[in-house]
RNA sequence: GCGGCAUUAGCUCAGUCGGUAGAGCACUGGAUUGUGAUUCCAGGUGUCACCGGUUCGAUCCCGGUAUGUCGCCCCA
């Protein structure tokens, strides 16, 4: 033993392991969400966890809070180009969308799953490294697609089985005029500075937009006054806002229109939304999104519009288990017990021609007495038990042991006639469930 | 990044007014040397998160650190 103090080897801060029990619900989100993703006509894209940090600052802002002081970046050592771990999915996609001329023909409507590094201070609901699915529509100008991706969330809360998750809904009109409402809204607040704290004054000039979004009660006087951004659209924001609460009123759902929703990237005009909960404390938002015509351009691809959006994994995975849902069973169909060498080779044999017939089956490794054997066959799940020892191997049998069914006998079955066995007594159950 | 609270067995938690600790569940073995889930019996040496301070003595008091959690900030 040396004498010097071996730090605990643990995961790092805000990056939890996902263990057995919770991942199994991750799963069953999983395939939820590819279902729902296909049933709209969404196809896969994957792309790398690290990306070159300018396509970041170029894409989020430079003067947001992710930029600013939550990028995990470093330098590659091999070569000296500055890299960062995606803190989002949206600058990624597009600079794949544009380095492969994804969008040179037709309009492309794409997703990934994936994670994403932010260094935040952890709390429920917020990681450093967090999952997300991130949903893309790119080519498409009118307000219909954006339209669609609030629909398609609103489909999926259902699919979930959740509940208690709202529509907020705003526009931020195009960028001449937030520009011309900037302005405006710098100049009011100026008249206001006695008011301002620390945070909106740093940000007057650099965000003022972000100061709308403030909770500080001793300014919300000031900001209910300040200039409304409503007031400087033009006819076509106004038409393409109109447009898409149609769509929604039309399909009744229920949505709030709320003109402090200012979404944290620098990258949105027009159409942006916000699906909230309260049942997650401090971490409300479980989707959110909106349109982006300027950033392909921005990014040097040939301008084109876009529209898209961002779920947490981690806070719906959350919100499903605290709902009660069920995760994808566990266990298996068969459990395969034996005792002796020749039982031992014998159960290779039973096992694998299970599998071959679409079985799932577990065999006993790591040898135990007979009765911790059985235990383990119980403790997992299996309906059956199969059981091999010098008996069942002189007869070429295997005994069949129903776990589950109170009414069934164990009783000997011929190899051959093993998996017909399984087969037949699991659809019967299967009936007479459904029965 | 800031503030509050927490951290004791694999899990959920008691407890020690400072004298190195317990329960339930789980797990393992046995009663039953080929039959689980029920029953009974047996099985705990756990750096009481880590580092330091006070003390004859610290799991307990104090300080720091780590991690979690709640809120702020921000966001998915």
């Amino acid at each position: 033993m040396s004498n010097t103090i071996q730090a605990k080897l643990q995961g790092i801060r805000g990056m939890p392991d996902v263990l057995p029990g919770e991942a199994e619900f991750w799963e069953l989100f999983e395939e939820a969400v590819r279902s729902w993703l296909k049933s709209y006509g969404y196809r896969p894209i994957r792309m790398p966890i690290v990306e070159p940090t300018p396509l970041f600052k170029r894409a989020i802002g430079e003067v947001t809070d992710i930029v600013e002081k939550e990028m995990y970046s470093f330098v590659d050592s091999l070569n000296g180009e500055l890299l960062t771990l995606r803190p989002e999915g949206t600058a990624g996609c597009v600079r794949a969308v544009i380095q492969h001329n994804l969008i040179a023909q037709q309009p492309q409507r794409l997703y990934y799953i994936g994670q994403m590094f932010r260094h935040e201070r952890p709390q429920k609901g917020r990681y450093r490294q967090f999952h997300q699915v991130g949903v893309e529509a790119l080519g498409f100008s009118g307000p219909d697609i954006d339209a669609e991706m609030i629909l398609m969330g609103a489909r999926l809360w259902d699919d979930l089985g959740l509940e208690g998750i709202k529509l907020q809904l705003n526009t931020l009109g195009q960028p001449e005029e937030r520009a011309r409402h900037r302005a405006e809204l710098i100049a009011y607040f100026e008249q206001h500075q006695d008011v301002l704290d620390e945070d909106a004054k740093r940000r007057l000039h650099t965000n003022p937009l972000r100061i709308l979004d403030s909770k500080n009660p001793a300014m919300q006087p000031i900001i209910l006054g300040a200039p409304k951004l409503i007031d400087f659209l033009g006819e076509a924001s106004l038409e393409h806002f109109n447009a898409v609460q149609q769509v929604l009123r039309d399909a009744g759902l229920p949505f709030e229109i709320n003109p402090r929703l200012v979404r944290g990237l620098d990258y949105y005009n027009l159409t942006v939304f916000e699906w909230v909960t309260d049942r997650l404390g401090a971490q409300g938002t479980v989707c959110a999104g909106g349109r982006y015509d300027g950033l392909i351009g921005q990014l040097g691809g040939k301008p084109a519009p876009a529209c898209g959006f961002a779920m947490g994994v981690e806070r719906l995975v959350s919100l499903i288990r605290d709902a009660g849902g069920e995760p994808l069973p566990a266990g298996t169909d068969v459990y395969v017990v034996h005792q002796g060498e020749a039982a031992a080779r014998m159960a290779f044999r039973v096992a694998e021609g299970l599998r071959d017939n679409g079985v799932d089956v577990v065999l006993h490794c790591g040898g135990g007495s007979f009765k911790s054997q059985m235990k383990k066959a119980d403790s997992s799940g299996a309906m059956f038990a199969v059981i091999i020892g010098d008996d069942e191997v002189a007869a070429g049998e295997v005994s069949l042991k129903p776990m589950r069914d109170e009414g069934d006998e164990q009783k000997r079955v011929k190899i051959d006639d093993l998996a017909d066995a399984i087969m037949n007594t699991m659809l019967d159950c299967d009936e007479e469930e459904e029965a």
